[in-house]
DNA sequence: CGGAACATGTAATACGTTACATGATTAA
DNA sequence: TTAATCATGTAACGTATTACATGTTCCG
């Protein structure tokens, strides 16, 4: 098993305290969002395979007119496992674009397209930078102060790079494609 | 489908001239080793898939003492659903980080260990610098320059980071959890 | 002689997403 | 009244990885 997967990641998110299935699913949303996002169609099979495993005890706890809150604590088999995980070699980082894939085929679309898509990406770079500007400030830990501050200097490095070499792609896309694309 | 997919990508690739599953495979390693990565294992199952669909069809070139060639070529209904999968609005951009996914637990390292870590991803990025600005030379196209200054840059920005701001990470480790690691 | 490159594929497995299903409370 | 928040889950599907299976040629 892998570091980056929601079992592992959930058993990592229960070493910082007990949470229920809803909370941990509030922490992908928060302290990892820049790393791992999940719904929760992954997050409460993990839990039942987790406590299956014996990594974690689930306490249940009544409460009106709702379903029974479920809180998850991690075990010391958990602890000891995700522990394990945490030694192990990490796999190398990966940069995912489906706008930069689309560009490498920037010559099948028009120029105006590929200025919109290139708008775009550096639109949701600044939001993803002034939204990490503004939780950075709460965060409480460094490592997480890290991290943000790492997502926002990448980001900006990408914007920085994309306003001054878009013109290398805006210029190159040929007419021709027009048709094909109509 | 999206986009960022082996068959999409396949299609992609086939956009450039037609080809075999093993020379697709090639082009995954250089053009595209930057968006996304396939193997064999991906790349067969999704060029039958493909065939069937009526998006390629697939020519026999025999061999002596080898596997009969199959020459794939992308088709009008092919290109079609290209264009139209290139026309979609792309996903947002992810990027996925097992260090960085550790480092959320540096307190529960030891501080060697996170040193190591951080040595280990600025060596990483460093190579991938080099091999990237090795290969940024040969490339023809306007738009694989582009990509190929892009994970550059990125990459460069990421490393500056790190180097100026690791000691928030190492300073802060606690020995406490060397116990538990052990 | 060993390993890389050429050449294709299947089967089992792992992993995650999406849609579906249910239903109360609270704030705008 | 409408959307958000709280609260849990299943089933179907999509998608990719890994290991297995086979065999030749060429370079060092």
């Amino acid at each position: 098993m892998l570091l980056m997967n929601v079992k592992s990641l959930c058993l990592g998110i229960l070493t910082f305290g007990e949470a229920t299935g809803y909370e941990i699913k509030k922490a992908f949303e928060t302290q990892f969002s820049q790393v791992y996002d999940a719904g929760f169609g992954s997050i409460y099979p993990a839990l039942n395979q987790l406590t299956t495993s014996g990594y974690v005890s689930c306490r249940q706890e009544q409460q009106e007119k709702r379903p029974a809150k479920k809180i998850y604590s991690i075990t010391e088999s958990g602890l000891d496992f995700f522990l394990k995980e945490l030694h192990k070699a990490p796999a190398k980082d990966k940069f995912r674009s489906e706008t930069l894939t689309k560009l490498i085929f920037a010559d099948m679309l028009p120029r105006e397209n590929i200025s919109i898509l290139i708008d775009q990406v550096i639109d949701d770079y600044n939001n993803y930078v002034v939204d990490l500007s503004d939780s950075c400030c709460e965060k409480q830990s460094q490592s997480e102060k890290f991290l943000c501050g790492f997502g926002i200097t990448v980001r900006q490095a990408a914007i920085k790079y994309m306003q001054e070499n878009r013109h290398l792609i805006e210029s190159a896309s040929s007419s021709s494609s027009q048709q094909a694309a109509e």
